[in-house]
DNA sequence: CACACCCTGACAGTTTATGTCAGGGTCAAG
DNA sequence: CTTGACCCTGACATAAACTGTCAGGGTGTG
């Protein structure tokens, strides 16, 4: 059944990040080229994110392509609800996000549904003076987190004693206003956090560290 | 072509919630009834949430079935994270049906990608000592405002004074901890706000208030 | 420039889908 | 219990869609 194959491609593609070329799929898939040709147009003409380059072969576009899911409605509430507090907590970069994907995400649903969400019966506002602005460096934090990259971190103590050192990034929490990085410091050989709102400045290494028994955020969590 | 009927089919069936028989669908779609059956048993072959019953027609499981979706991994911070801070923060179904959202969300990720999220280097937290367990009527005002039902409710001001009042709850605001309901108060004709940790009870009336202009939370957001 | 690869039309042959017919089952209302 | 509405599936002839091969044209990279 086509429709299957269709599937299958797409499939294919998530798993691998790197550029695919129609012959690779065709043989992976016992079609001809020529088939996958006609499958790529259909998946295009579809709105799949899917695009091709001559010499390069077909990607998927950058993001995360989730297939059809379904919700009820208690978790549509915490879906839309979690984006409202994020859209008021994070910093620019991720309240921005947040709108962004609200919005995609109530513009798939219904109008009759859409009503239930759109007009926004729950929500989450901050009070102007408790909330600080977020960090500015979150989200370069966040974003060396994702790509595992050490990062070389000047920090201010209680004291506002400065402080120079190499960490790898393993995770951010946060307690109600206030962000925590966890991390292994390399100096130290053991884990710890820092506040990003003390954090004065983050320079990356470009320095990719591996996965690493005994020094990963579930084993920093194993100390707990 | 066979794939665009079988979304057809499913955008048809999300618009219309009552039980829609196979031979409506067939003269809208302009094939044959047995074409219909071929359908349903395709589509639930590949998992969509649609049920038949004779006598009755086919229908949509309850719930939101939302469609393929892109989302850039700033936006996926964002809806995880999100539902993280819910789990804290709402009341047991609300964070009960954050974690299955997230779970849901997660399991449709790929292997690779999950490690993104799925070991969680972003968190909420909450200190212990500092977040009151969430109101237990939380979840029934959440349902009543989901329904648009008009609420019989007793209220507590500062002075721990009692009082009763039929409103129609037209939303619901999370500041930090402090949930506040924002109703149209039929006894005062006017907007009330209300703590729900100040509402010590509720009687749902069974009746369903109509939209109607002034008296809707964004005529409530007009006034400020 | 050479190589890798995307892209599309045409056509004959192959495969899948469709509509009709037949027969069996469930649910709800009277 | 009966009746009507509607789901469900197999069989078969016919129609439609799909496939592979061939040909020709375009883009990106080293």
């Amino acid at each position: 059944m086509r429709i299957l194959r269709l599937f299958a491609i797409l499939d294919r593609m998530r798993v691998n990040r790197r550029p695919v070329s129609a012959e690779t799929l065709a043989q992976a898939l016992d079609v001809s080229v020529r088939t996958i040709y006609r499958d790529m147009a259909t998946l295009q003409s579809m709105g799949a994110p899917v695009r091709g380059e001559g010499g390069i072969g077909y990607q998927l576009e950058k993001g995360y392509f989730l297939p059809p899911l379904h919700f009820d409605p208690d978790e549509l509430d915490a879906i839309i609800l979690g984006m409202q507090l994020i859209s008021v907590r994070g910093d620019e970069q991720l309240a921005n996000a947040a709108v962004r994907a609200s919005a995609k995400i109530k513009a798939a649903l219904l109008e009759g549904e859409r009503d239930n969400f759109a007009t926004s019966p729950l929500h989450a506002v901050s009070m102007p003076d408790e909330v600080p602005a977020a960090s500015p460096l979150l989200s370069p934090i966040r974003l060396a987190l994702r790509e595992r990259m050490r990062l070389n971190i000047t920090y201010k103590d209680l004291k506002e004693k400065s402080s120079t050192r190499i960490i790898r990034p393993l995770g951010l929490t946060v307690f109600d206003r206030v962000w925590l990085l966890t991390a292994w410091c390399e100096s130290k050989s053991d884990f710890r956090n820092f506040r990003v709102d003390r954090i004065a400045e983050i320079i990356k290494t470009g320095d990719i560290f591996p996965r690493e028994t005994g020094k990963e955020f579930h084993d920093f969590l194993q100390t707990l």
